[in-house]
DNA sequence: ATGGTTGGCTCCCAA
């Protein structure tokens, strides 16, 4: 089974990328983020031609995302329960989509960006993140992804220049004690062995050429709980994705399972 | 310290 994330930056201006991407690749799950589309606004039906069932999670043009699976899309939950509820301050999000595909929970996260180190979103990702924590404690135990963008660098080497985002929120300390508290509770990032760095990013900003010249960030993550990981085979960032006209500023990664 | 680009949508915000 093969399992796929990435950040589209508008599914709405990239369905044709989508529907090539699941094709090219033979994906069997897709997670999405940044759909930046309402519910009622999702090009479904090429998908659906395809054999896809699509979840989605969007009600504004910010945000938004999604799971495409070919192998079942039982049990969906939108938001975790920790997420606050629709009407509170900072709340019209839709930031988390799951699923059980295949016999794998899999959960379409796009972590809050922070904006700047002394913006109330900075804030709300850390307390985001901590909440989100909790709930997939449980999940531990059973075969589950913790997949999408989490805005956050882990580690130096996951940064084109330190010293250029050295006073910006992705790589602040508490935002990577953050990550790293997913990996202390018993997840392991899956990919990151099969993608050593340092070079190695999913994200270059628009501007500036960063990607040409390879300038980007590793911010995409597959989180495996331990049962989930023992199957992983390979693990690969489609970089190519990234080249081109009308390219997101992501790249998918896409994970393999036995 | 600032700027640069893109998408969605509305005369600008978020990333």
């Amino acid at each position: 089974m093969r399992i796929a994330t990435w950040n589209v930056n508008s599914v709405r201006s990239r369905i044709s990328r989508v529907e090539a991407l699941v094709e090219r690749h033979d994906i069997d799950v897709l997670a999405l983020q940044e759909t930046k589309a309402r519910d009622d606004q999702w090009p479904l039906m090429g998908l659906q031609a395809m054999g896809y069932d699509v979840a989605t999670l969007g009600f504004n043009q910010w945000n938004g995302v999604a799971l495409v699976s070919r192998v079942g899309l039982e049990d969906v939950q939108r938001g975790f329960s920790g997420m606050p509820q629709w009407g509170e301050p900072l709340a019209d999000e839709a930031r988390a989509i799951g699923a059980t595909c295949g016999g794998v929970r899999v959960w379409s996260l796009y972590v809050p960006n922070g904006r700047k180190i002394d913006d109330p979103h900075y804030v709300y990702k850390l307390d985001w993140l901590a909440r989100l924590r909790d709930a997939a404690k449980p999940w531990l135990d059973a075969d589950t992804a913790l997949v999408g963008d989490w805005n956050i660098a882990p580690l130096d080497e996951d940064v084109f220049d330190m010293a250029a985002y050295a006073k910006d929120t992705h790589v602040t300390p508490p935002e990577r004690a953050a990550f790293k508290a997913f990996l202390d509770d018993g997840y392991v990032d899956v990919v990151r062995p099969h993608t050593p760095g340092p070079g190695v990013f999913t994200y270059w900003d628009y501007y500036r050429q960063r990607f040409e010249r390879n300038r980007g960030m590793r911010i995409d993550f597959v989180l495996g709980s331990p049962s989930l990981a023992g199957r992983v085979t390979t693990a690969f960032i489609d970089r190519d994705e990234r080249a081109g006209q009308g390219a997101s500023d992501h790249a998918p990664v896409v994970v393999d399972l036995d």
